[in-house]
DNA sequence: CTCAGCTCCTGCGGGC
DNA sequence: TGCCCGCAGGAGCTGA
């Protein structure tokens, strides 16, 4: 569920807990989500210190004093809860969050001074490994990676070359992460909406100036999105203590049917399937 | 190498 | 109201 954006969103709304903080124990409740943990996983992140939290697409990093960097997707459906002890012992109210089932608390890091921070999947397409932190580009996870798409290594030269003899459709491309990481189907067809191209392009197709325009495309939305979850972690921080989704303007993701929100544009919102997957488009100024 | 299709799993909303 | 079906924002694997 959660692309780049949201993982974002998280990192900076657990920093404030997890920064520096002491894992007293990590509690693991079941041996696996998608893959199986790494052997020995709780002994080896009980009772370390936690250095400072990252992102590498959408894999929150989180660095421990021993060397080791736990590497954690949220898959589909995945979810971080903070739960703050009072001075009392109790755990935060988050009783808000009326969709969370116990029976999904996968993983749980138990911090110094009773906060709780949960990693809770149903749908149990998350993940979790743990890799030496000096050969982090090595881990599986990461090794296949491609570009971030914010930063200076998204150039419309750089691009270019990505794109360059593919002739798989624009939508398959911008998905796939080994190019560009950290891309989901929502963004995909927003970045491809507000640079008018179409998504069934093929890749290899597209002119220079096409693929400047979807340089800024990706970065802006990427950038808004951000912005916007950051606006919202406070609020859920001090109604809830959960992290993990906000609302986002969406200009073509789930709206079929509507107008098209490019300014002058009469065209429709369709919705298209490609390798299983919705796509929103504009058939009238995504050419 | 490239690319399409299948698959893992649970929850939810729409339609009847 | 209740039940069934389709669909969901990811990504690794297989096989052509």
């Amino acid at each position: 569920m959660p692309e780049l954006p949201e993982v974002e969103t998280v990192r900076r709304g657990l920093a404030p807990h997890l920064d520096g903080a002491r894992i007293e124990a990590l509690e693991l409740n079941r041996a696996d989500l998608r893959f199986p943990f790494p052997p020995d996983l709780a002994r080896r992140v009980s009772g370390r210190r936690v250095l400072t939290l990252g992102r590498r697409a959408k894999y929150l990093l989180i660095p421990l004093d021993s060397g080791e960097t736990l590497i954690l997707h949220l898959g589909m459906s995945g979810r971080m809860i903070v739960e703050r002890g009072d001075e009392a012992g109790t755990m935060a109210d988050f009783h808000h969050d009326v969709t969370r089932l116990p029976q999904h608390d996968h993983v749980i890091f138990r911090l110094e001074g009773g906060t709780r921070v949960v990693f809770n999947d149903p749908r149990r397409f998350g993940s979790l490994d743990l890799w030496s932190s000096d050969r982090l580009d090595d881990a599986p996870s990461l090794a296949t990676l491609g570009i971030e798409p914010l930063g200076n290594a998204l150039h419309p030269e750089a691009l270019a070359a990505l794109l360059a003899g593919r002739r798989t459709p624009m939508k398959a491309a911008l998905l796939d992460q080994r190019l560009i990481a950290g891309l989901g189907n929502i963004y995909v067809c927003e970045a491809l909406h507000r640079a008018r191209i179409s998504p069934t392009r093929p890749a290899g197709a597209l002119k220079r100036r096409e693929i400047g325009a979807l340089v800024v495309a990706i970065r802006d939305v990427l950038a808004e999105a951000i912005d916007a979850g950051g606006s919202t972690l406070r609020d859920f921080r001090h109604e809830d203590g959960s992290l993990g989704y906000f609302q986002h303007a969406f200009r073509v993701y789930d709206r079929e049917g509507e107008p098209c929100p490019t300014p002058g544009c009469r065209g429709i919102v369709r919705r298209l399937v490609q390798s299983g997957r919705s796509t929103f488009h504009c058939l009238e100024c995504q050419r």
